[in-house]
RNA sequence: GCCGGGGUGCCCGAGCGGUUUAAGGGGCUGGCCUUGAGAGCCAGUGGGCAGGAGCCCGCGCGGGUUCGAAUCCCGCCCCCGGCGCCA
């Protein structure tokens, strides 16, 4: 059985609890618990009936008197329409059941700090940020506010932002010219911010797969119901682009065609976990980010990412969560970017997970980290409402498998990254080591540095 | 896109309006047997309600006809073959 619907039959008090963590409404616990008790209740009655309907009409094919099949025809009808009835009324409570039960968030692993955006806490912190010197004070408020002494170093000369090292200093992104066309967070990049996305997405690619994560290419759209199971309503409301006059949906993430690989399946406990590395473009609204993140390509419509994701044991859920921020946290380290990681507060955590970190690096030119990664445990959430089994040998005993995901690579924001801080004072920009191999297949691509350019030539 | 064939349980596969039971097989699980394994035998193996037996629902999805539908009718989705179109 769901793990949410038992804790709702058996501890409705709980969960309501782990509803209030959230801070969210708990009064849909006692509505859902209300209507799932009124849908038994009616069903058990509606079955009765449609036992007696049964008999009598299983008995009309064994009897050859004709007057009294007619009988026994009119009594049959009789019950039909009665059962009809009460099939109404079911299939409404039955909706409003199937909304609630949709409805409800997962619970809360207790290690979660309670609250809403700002409890969210930053559990270690790896690298070496730099640090404008009129950013020290707030760089202390992200570190040292919270008990941890990071190791930074200071400089004077203010850092150039990601948006303007792009377009005005490199000049290879175009965000006014695709804003005109596309629209407002859309881009161009040109050349070697290109190569340079390239060998990130290689790179994680390598990665990941070295691990023995299952490379993929998904879909990038998918049915309605299937993305609507996939994802909490929120999210389907501020991120996802339909497609018009078709019932398909264009994906957020490969996480949740991945998710759906298994739709209404059954997996084997001794086949798990399955792990994959997901490739695909991204496509998001962003429709509740207001005018946050306007500039550059820190906040768009469209990016590529490098995903993992886990079909898991719900024994071994946990443990799988900490590998795959572990492995996001190799990617960082390998690319020298100093972040941090936070463990993200019960209040903004998303209908889906039980626990969710975040990787955010350090951008000397804001003066704050900001989220590169996310890594979500979703246990069983995912996995019931896109009915994928999970099957126990011993005792052929059936639950539902524990589905996990983490970014490996967001291109556009690890770009982002990389502009604030890898960047020169004589406007270059330093290529990560670890990039260089995967830049080298390409005979026009940078070395060491990515260099300005006068303009984007139309040879 | 058009024409034809098809979609049945974890898998294969029969059934094509009514003998209260979706036959049969494979796989898997449990038990018996065995020193152990295998073979053999028995039972279980879709979802739900009740959890004692029992009952209801379920044959790609959604409607309809009928006292009764896997079976007949309508719409949609997907797969296979042929024709057309096309990176």
């Amino acid at each position: 059985m769901w793990s949410i619907l038992a804790l709702l039959r058996q501890e409705p008090g709980r969960l309501k609890a782990y509803v209030e963590k959230r801070l969210m409404d708990p009064s849909i616990v006692d509505e859902a618990y209300e209507t799932d008790v009124e849908w038994r209740k009616l069903l058990t009655r509606l079955n009765q009936l449609r036992r007696e309907h049964n008999k009598v009409s299983r008995s009309i094919g064994r009897t050859k008197d004709p007057e009294e099949r007619k009988k026994l025809i009119l009594e049959a009808r009789g019950l039909l329409k009665e059962i009809e009835i009460m099939e109404k009324q079911l299939k409404e409570i039955e909706e409003r059941r199937e909304k609630l039960l949709f409805s409800l968030p997962n619970v809360v692993e207790d290690d979660v700090p309670v609250g809403d955006e700002d409890a969210s806490i930053p559990i270690r912190f790896w690298g070496k940020p730099k640090v404008w010197k009129e950013h020290v004070k707030a760089f202390l408020d992200q570190t040292a506010k919270y008990g941890f002494h990071v190791d930074y170093d200071v400089i004077d000369e203010r850092p150039v932002g990601h948006a303007d090292m792009l377009e005005n200093v490199l000049k290879l992104g175009d965000t006014l010219k695709a804003g005109e066309v596309a629209g407002s967070r859309f881009y161009y990049t040109f050349k070697d911010i290109v190569f340079l996305e390239m060998a990130l997405l290689s790179y994680a690619i390598d990665k990941i797969t070295s691990k023995g994560y299952t490379l993929v290419i998904p879909p990038y759209m998918l049915r309605g119901k299937v993305i609507k199971s996939v994802i909490d309503l929120e999210t389907f409301k501020d991120a996802i682009y339909k497609i018009e006059g078709e019932d398909l949906y264009l994906i957020a993430t490969s996480e949740h065609p991945i998710a759906s690989l298994y739709y209404k399946e059954e997996l084997y406990d001794d086949e798990l976990p399955l792990k994959f590395a997901g490739v695909s473009p991204c496509f998001r609204k962003e429709a509740g980010a207001g005018n946050r993140d306007l500039k550059g390509i820190f906040r768009v419509h469209q990016f590529h990412k490098v995903e993992q994701f886990i079909f898991a044991l719900p024994e071994e859920s946990k443990k799988l969560h900490e590998e795959l921020i572990k492995n996001a946290e190799e990617i960082f380290q390998g690319l020298e970017l100093p972040y941090r990681i936070i463990n993200i507060a019960s209040g903004d955590l998303g209908a889906c997970a039980v626990k969710k970190y975040d990787l955010e690096v350090w951008m000397p030119a804001q003066g704050k980290f900001r989220e590169m990664v996310s890594a979500s445990n979703c246990t069983d959430w995912q996995a019931y409402r896109l009915g994928i089994r999970l099957v126990r040998r011993k005792g052929m005993e059936r639950s539902y498998v524990h589905t996990l995901n983490s970014t490996a690579i967001a291109s556009t924001r690890a770009i982002t990254a990389i502009l604030e801080n890898y960047q020169n004072q004589d406007g270059t920009v330093t290529i990560p080591r670890v990039l260089r191999s995967y830049l080298e297949i390409y005979k026009e691509a940078p070395h060491d540095y990515i260099h300005p350019i006068k303009r984007i030539t139309k040879k």
